[in-house]
DNA sequence: ACCGGTCACACACAG
DNA sequence: AACCATAGAG
DNA sequence: CTGTGTGTGACCCTCTATGGT
């Protein structure tokens, strides 16, 4: 990893990136062992007592080299509670001479014993006849690995389930000399858009409105932003405000929806405009949205709140002509079953057969149809070898960015016997990981069965709807999938409890298989026995 | 980004 | 003793 | 009746030693 990111990064390393590079690397090799044993786990503070790794052999001589080197501290003192996850009861309750009913109260002992946080830890060590120590230059481990992977999610033990062969990756070409940070003033944007999602963690979870109202502040006066990391400023504007609008807080929160380029911050604004009575502010907003909306789910959102603010505003009503489906009704008993899988037994003896699929079944036929796409390295799209999606699969330029390719696949396709060509996808790609392909739900035989019964352009126009907007079209597909045994003899079926209706998503599916001519239907359910 | 984000769904409430 | 949560491991 | 918001549960390597209650 150090070497990866040195080889990429070299030359926007500080001096003291640079001087731990150096440390590290002149560490012995157990020394480096340990130290990378000592950054996996918990701590900040061990016991050297307690250090045990067989493959390292002696402890002691690997602990001096990371202290000489800068590469590990020793306590200077210890809290009571660090001291008590260091030790066990047993272990307490002899160093003090002492017994109690639980670990909290014997802590809570301990420290009218202890007058001070070297108190402690003397008595540990001369315990122990031992070192405390703590693993150094954290922070700067955190930075580098942030480098290497291009995100914070993901660290060392990524390395292991790799190795171990739990998580597969695709070998996708990486290009190590594409930058997600092209300079230190990219890293250091990041960085400070990260320290704010932090904090808007803490505060959050503290319940701290103060604090929130505070930082929504401060978010507000930085307008200018990096543009390689608005995006994640529109994210964190977004989560911000919504906490905002249930604080009562409307006028910051539209402050800092005003500053997001991101869905949903147009339509929570033009509702809180709704809501503070601003209905020609929020007609104007909707105007915008159907003129030029970011996605459908905003789209479906404003033509529900503009007609209604209009009305507020002009008078008058306007009827909506409200969405048909195919549909029927099915009577069932009240069950421990979920109704999606009773309604798939019942209808099971129209059908050869019929699967609860919802979204994984149409996702992966995607996923297996166009993987070399998604998996082409188009320049950002990876940024380390264990990613299972493209970085920008769910930007709106997806397509846009792999047009040719994905227009000579779809010609591809268009002429391929699809019952032979997913399953083949399947067998070459099966394992690796990606976001698109759940391989515990989709067998072969599912994929084979699908694609032999359900029509090429059916398939053809519902992965084009994907491409459109991966993002949101990925969700929203029914629940049910019913095959027959001849090409063209099938149908997905929504199934809806009582109490439950078709969610903006689902509509947009059933309405695109309505004009494309693919049979869908809504099941309603009602209970027999009521 | 510190077990969170995403999805489907049940339920409550307002008009 | 039975049970549960957690950390660490590959 | 519709449109909303909110809260719940399932799902994301898996096994085991340890220690706490
Ligand atoms: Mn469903
Ligand atoms: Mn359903």
């Amino acid at each position: 990893m150090l070497d990866t990111v040195e080889g990429q990064y070299g030359d926007l390393l500080l001096p003291e990136e640079t001087g731990f590079l150096e440390a590290y690397r002149r560490l012995g090799f157990d020394a480096q062992c340990l130290y990378v044993r000592l950054i996996s786990r918990v701590g900040p503070w061990f016991r050297e007592l307690r250090l045990h790794y067989p493959e390292l052999g002696a402890i002691t001589p690997a602990v001096d080299d990371l202290l000489q080197a800068g590469l590990a501290e020793q306590a200077a003192g210890l809290s009571v509670e660090d001291l008590g996850g260091l030790c066990s009861v047993a272990e307490l309750s002899t160093l003090y001479a002492t017994r109690a009913a639980d670990k909290a109260s014997l802590l809570q002992q301990i420290s009218q014993v202890e007058s001070s946080e070297t108190g402690a830890l003397d008595t540990l060590i001369a315990a122990d006849c031992a070192r405390v120590i703590a693993p150094a230059k954290t922070d700067v481990v955190n930075l580098l690995q942030l480098l290497f992977f291009g995100n914070r999610r993901q660290g060392l033990t990524d390395f292991v389930l790799s190795d171990l062969g739990v998580a597969r990756y695709y070998p996708y070409a990486l290009d190590r000399g594409q930058r997600l940070f092209p300079r230190r003033e990219t890293l250091e944007a990041y960085l400070d858009c990260a320290a704010c999602e932090d904090q808007w963690h803490v505060l959050l979870e503290q319940g701290d409105e103060k604090g929130i109202r505070e930082l929504a502040v401060a978010m507000s006066c930085t307008a200018i932003r990096d543009p390689a990391v608005q995006h994640r400023w529109d994210r964190l504007y977004n989560r911000v405000a919504r906490q905002l609008e249930r604080m009562g807080e409307s006028q910051l929160a539209l402050t800092l929806y005003s500053l997001s380029q991101r869905h949903p911050a147009r339509e929570r604004s033009a509702r809180l405009f709704e809501k503070v009575g601003a209905h020609s502010q929020a007609e104007q907003l909707c105007e915008t949205i159907e003129a030029q909306p970011w996605c459908e789910d905003e789209r479906d959102a404003s033509r529900r709140i503009l007609p209604r603010v209009r009305r507020k505003l002009y008078g008058g009503s306007t009827s909506r002509r409200r969405d048909q489906f195919d549909q029927f009704v099915l009577s069932l008993p009240h069950s421990d079953v979920r109704v999606e899988r009773q309604v798939a037994q019942k209808l099971s003896g129209d059908w050869q057969q019929v699967r609860y699929v919802e979204n994984q079944l149409m996702t992966a036929l995607f996923g297996l149809a166009f993987w070399e796409q998604i998996f082409a390295p188009v320049p950002g799209a990876f940024n380390n070898p264990y990613q299972s999606v493209p970085a920008d699969m769910y930007e709106q330029d997806f397509a846009a960015n792999r047009r040719e390719l994905l227009d000579s696949r779809l010609a591809e396709l268009s002429t391929l016997s699809l019952d032979v060509e997913l399953p083949n996808r399947w067998r070459s790609y099966q394992g690796f990981q990606c976001r698109w392909v759940n391989w515990r739900v989709i067998s072969e035989e599912l994929v084979t069965n699908a694609a032999a019964v359900i029509p090429r352009e059916h398939l053809l126009a519902i992965w084009q709807r994907i491409l459109f907007d991966p993002r949101e079209n990925r969700r929203g597909f029914p629940d049910l999938l019913a095959l027959g045994s001849r090409p063209g003899d099938y149908q997905m079926i929504e199934v809806k409890g009582p109490g439950d209706t078709l969610q903006d998503s689902q509509k947009r599916w059933l309405r695109f298989f309505r004009e494309q001519g693919i049979p869908a239907a809504v099941a309603h359910v009602q209970w027999s026995d009521d």
